[in-house]
DNA sequence: AAAAAAGGTCTCTAATTGAGACTTATACCC
DNA sequence: GGGTATAAGTCTCAATTAGAGACCTTTTTT
């Protein structure tokens, strides 16, 4: 929709930054991956490896998986460890960067829990129109 | 991945939901839909229009701004007026539900503002190798 | 008379995701 | 010994989703 610049967004570019490299958008784009928040919160009980993972979350493709903790892990919140089993097994854990991002996501889950009624509610009233 | 089941899923069955109904999923979708919660932050600031959201999110199409629209007021976060000038014009406004879920969401921001940095420094470290 | 603006819809294309086969080496089972 | 499973991925192909931009209708502005 890109047409005439608004003031805000003025004031962005002076500054330097394009709506995309802005912090905000950055983190939102992390949760927005839809499977980076959930693996995390399966790391919160503790290391696991890459199948663990995949069977905790059963509705992620191998693929996803794969990506998504490259991803975590180039933003330094998980890191991954290789054993020299055989065969070579891998766990993930958090670090402490990503333990860190439990909170503010805790916060939005717990907002979700609260009032997922509401937004129940106001689905039914949306749809039965 | 589907494959042998875990117990955190059998419980979840038990207790009769799949992955994906659960509230944690369905904030984290929305979350993760990656363009509401730029809507809903844009609102904080008071009812904006159709076009005028567009300007101030440029980089989001017609189509997703309708569409994310269209989502948000299904779930009760943001209402949509009609106001009969000509032509019409159509004002969004934030819903005491949708003001409510700022204040997690601002938790997240503040991460994000806070962490930047040390994520940009695991990204250099990470891309270098 | 032409163009713009309001709030969308529609189509077509491009990008992202999912499903699932395939890999390589070792271990377990009968 | 032979068949099968497991580890952690990769690769390809198909399906879903998102983006770009033309088009719509009515009225005001230039």
């Amino acid at each position: 929709m890109r047409d005439i610049p608004t003031n805000r967004l003025e004031e962005w570019k002076a500054m330097g930054f394009e709506p995309q490299n802005c912090p905000v958008r950055q983190v939102l784009d992390h949760v927005a991956a839809k499977w980076t928040s959930l693996i995390l919160l399966e790391l919160e009980h503790g290391p696991q490896r890459f199948n663990a993972l995949g069977r905790a979350l059963p509705d992620i493709s191998k693929r996803m998986l794969t990506q998504s903790l490259r991803d975590l892990e180039r933003d330094g919140m998980v890191a991954r460890e290789v054993f020299d089993t055989k065969p070579p097994s891998v766990a993930y854990s958090l670090t402490d960067l990503g333990r860190s991002f439990l909170g503010p996501l805790h916060g939005l889950i717990d907002w979700a829990e609260g009032r997922m009624p509401e937004i129940e509610a106001a689905r039914g009233v949306f749809d039965a129109a």
